[in-house]
DNA sequence: ACCATCTCGTCAGAGGATCTGACCATCGTC
DNA sequence: GACGATGGTCAGATCCTCTGACGAGATGGT
């Protein structure tokens, strides 16, 4: 990963900021709001359940992390109380994992935190700019995202 | 950091995306040239060593994790022969971590990789769509990255 | 139906990464 | 010189992530 504190940084390192600094907002506004009992890594899971539920198998390939952290991680989120897990209708070995209540509160304050911080981002950046930013990133999306 | 399957995706997950594939890049290239001995944690710090060296507490803020930890990951790079600490000549406190030789061969990997990696993309976005990504990333990073 | 093979998920165990708290040596300043 | 601030380490705990092994259910060919 080395990379000099040098002038021009790679764009994969430029990347890195406003993803890491989204992500400290989000949990410090999630701490603010009480729900502090939260991790990045639960987060990272929580992020990729699709609204009627989805495999842990397939959590775990979009979040890039193995089945058993996969597993591990939504065992703490349904733990307390953040997810559930239903059997899967169409395949008996398989279960679905949902968001609870609890979690659909919290989906609510990242929202809107994310809103907040995109709408400041584009202040500073201008709409036109901000804009074809977006449109970049969401075209680098397809040879950056396996799991697109 | 819930943020659904949906459609339009927020700028930081965006973001996210061509950074973990730089570091997946970077990782499987040192290994291939037999550095297969490097974390991301490690490479995290690495790269943020400058030429004549940096302090372990400069280290860790740029890093953002605290100066524990970064003193973990500099002892396993010093055991791995990728760096060395010496004396920091204008305080008696501090000691200066450096890039060793084999420190510096990994670099050169790097850099090699880094460079591959952003002509794919300039390939991808075209020459126009790249620089001003790269603007924008620079832009975004004046109220992204507190260590700037 | 039946069997080989694949997929979904779990259990067990280990190694890393990261944090908080406590602590010492040195620097800078009044 | 005394005192607060800074650079770094030690100790301990927690969380994250992986590899390996496994059982239960699905799938496809015969």
């Amino acid at each position: 990963m080395p990379d000099p504190a040098g002038e021009r940084q790679n764009l994969g390192l430029l990347c890195f900021y406003p993803h890491r600094a989204l992500e400290a907002r989000l949990l410090a506004a999630l701490v603010a709001a009480g729900f502090d009992d939260i991790t990045t890594a639960q987060g990272r899971i929580a992020a990729r359940i699709a609204p009627g539920g989805t495999r842990l198998t397939a959590l775990a390939e979009q979040a890039l992390v193995t089945k058993q952290t996969a597993g591990h991680l939504v065992d703490q989120l349904e733990r307390a109380g953040y997810v559930r897990r239903v059997p899967d209708p169409t395949d008996a070995r398989a279960r679905l994992v949902q968001m609870a209540e609890r979690g659909e509160a919290v989906v609510a304050v990242a929202r809107r935190v994310e809103a907040e911080v995109e709408a400041e981002w584009t202040a500073h950046l201008g709409e036109e700019a901000a804009a074809q930013l977006r449109a970049a990133l969401e075209r680098l999306r397809e040879v950056t995202d396996p799991y697109r």
